[in-house]
DNA sequence: CTGAAAGCGCTTACAG
DNA sequence: CTGAAAGCGCTTACAG
């Protein structure tokens, strides 16, 4: 029976405590780096931890302590780079707090998401970093609150009364626009393509508007497909109109990178025939031929600003809900050119 | 005081079983839906459960238990899309496993692993699911085995003595090598960067020993910059040696993507005047131009591999050392030509 | 199939 | 600064 073996051979703060001849309590207060101990005392029951090859055991701490020091991170993907870069935002920051990172991934389906939403509860997190799933039923929220688990929202919004982080994507669309337009771009289309969340109507209504500013129609708003590998064949889809684009507007990098495949096998230079603008400047924007130019939205920032709203949350439970809003920047780099150019 | 409030509110085993009639032992019991209570007590157990909103506290559950239903995996790098395919399949298992992951990131360093380690014990985890960062001291694996916690190795091994869960990388570059030679390429490069781990050795031995079996010369092996960016400037360093290559076999896909596009800003076209060849054959090869051909190591397959690999170990601690070394697969796509096509 | 008791390893007041 | 006691919410034998 190795776990009978595992409780014979663990030794407790008790056992400590008695090789450094002081109380559990005093061995407790030295582990939590308490003042109150004396240095000698100190002294004494570090070396007796380290004798022994004392563990500290978290299970028991939180139990007694109803304090954890885990967080739960759901995100609807894990393949996407972009979920990568602001996941690893979010694990440094986590880390530096000395608090560890349940992850788990819920596809963007929301029953799926509500499940681990429930597991990371009976696994006491202290809190969670959620990015909801698209159709996420508002209720989810107020649920958790009830719960009086500490949330924040990253990315995806889906109530007002939590904190939230992410980026200014109405900003970042008036940059792309204005700066297409400076180029002498007016037929401009807007490609879209996955899961419609919060996020994603943000960057349509800001598209309208800023097309609209300008005294551009916005009505070329084109669906792409969902799987990456089936993006480049459908780039013809963005020349269906009678009146066709000079330029489009990607809703993130991954299409960007597969409508500049798309684009390059229909014959088109990109930057000279067409303009191509992505969203998210991921690391590959940089390493594409010709380099993409892309409103960057900076996930490794958003992820540790939704880890510190979160920090900050559980050291102050009742405080009025935030949002962190980074401001996009837009990455100027070779995909884009002067209208006037186009093939055919 | 909220943590009094959550104290108050907080809905035991016990407050469940008084409403159902029953005592503390049998609710227990039909949590863990044993099949020794009878299915009108269960339900009337089920019932009381949903009135009061219980919610199973497994920070209980385990300390009593001594298991936690909580694996770490730790990886050395989190912004890599590979890894974040390789994650992808390890969380997928392990949740189906009704299992939870704690992710850290070593960041390739040693002692940070050392300390990752370290806290996840303390937090618990059931075993550790570890990609060991470059330069491990393997005596990291037999401390782990010490501790009597469960370990499957990643992608890279350090301990013969602990399971492993990767890819044949061999055989990847004996097809690599095997596919360029049949195209006529007789000075083929090898491109690697990134830190130095086992993964490394292997490939660079494999490409060795199959250059040595066609009377090839392997003296090529070019080593350029780990940082993503700077890739495509350093591409010139393939051809400083007198006799120039004709064809590279590329470490893995993030390499092959930085140097296609060098390569493309020095004039060649890839696929005619010279071949590129990735390895990984992540999902960026399918929406390169031209289409990237790479040695597919299947990282989701890998994470899942692992996972079943930690499970298996979990359910029975003593048996001997695994290695799941999963066959890799040569996606031929349009980056590689027939030799003689080179340029100046 | 059910009940009463003990205990997992800590932390938390409360005295001294 | 230190000690003795109680308790966090479960599960585990052990009786019945």
């Amino acid at each position: 029976m190795p776990s009978e073996d595992r409780k014979k051979n663990r030794v407790t703060l008790l056992d400590v405590a008695r090789r450094a001849n002081v109380s559990r309590a005093t061995a407790s207060l030295v582990i939590r780096k308490s003042p109150l101990v004396g240095t000698d005392t100190r002294a004494r029951v570090e070396e007796a931890m380290r004798d022994l090859g004392y563990v500290y055991n978290m299970g028991a701490a939180r139990m007694r302590a109803e304090r954890s020091y885990t967080v739960g991170v759901i995100v609807p993907n894990l393949t996407n780079p972009f979920f990568a870069e602001l996941l690893s935002g979010i694990e440094a920051v986590i880390d530096a707090a000395d608090m560890v990172v349940l992850l788990a991934n819920s596809g963007d389906q929301p029953e799926r998401q509500d499940r681990l939403v429930r597991r990371m509860r009976e696994h006491g997190v202290d809190g969670v970093i959620l990015c909801p799933a698209a159709d996420t039923d508002p209720a989810l929220l107020a649920q958790l609150s009830d719960w009086e688990l500490s949330v924040v929202q990253v990315l995806r919004h889906v109530s007002e009364d939590v904190d939230y982080a992410g980026a200014d994507y109405a900003g970042g669309m008036r940059q792309a626009v204005d700066y297409l337009a400076s180029l002498g771009h007016e037929r401009i289309a807007f490609a879209v393509h996955g899961p419609v969340h919060s996020a994603y109507h943000e960057r349509i209504e800001a598209f309208r508007a800023a097309m609209q500013a300008r005294a551009l129609t916005a009505d070329l708003i084109v669906r792409l497909p969902d799987a990456t590998a089936l993006i480049p064949s459908a780039a013809p889809l963005l020349f269906e109109a009678e009146q066709r684009p000079t330029a489009v507007i990607c809703f993130n990098d991954v299409l960007a990178l597969g409508l500049s495949a798309g684009l390059h096998d229909m014959g088109f230079r990109i930057g000279e025939h067409f303009s191509l603008l992505g969203f998210d400047d991921v690391t590959d924007a940089e390493t594409m031929r010709p380099r993409l130019s892309s409103v960057s939205t900076a996930p490794v920032t958003i992820g540790e600003n939704a880890a510190r709203l979160l920090l900050d949350r559980l050291a102050e439970p009742s405080r009025p809900a935030q949002r962190l809003v980074t401001e996009t920047h837009l990455h100027v780099r070779q995909s884009c050119g002067p209208a006037g150019g186009t093939l055919g």
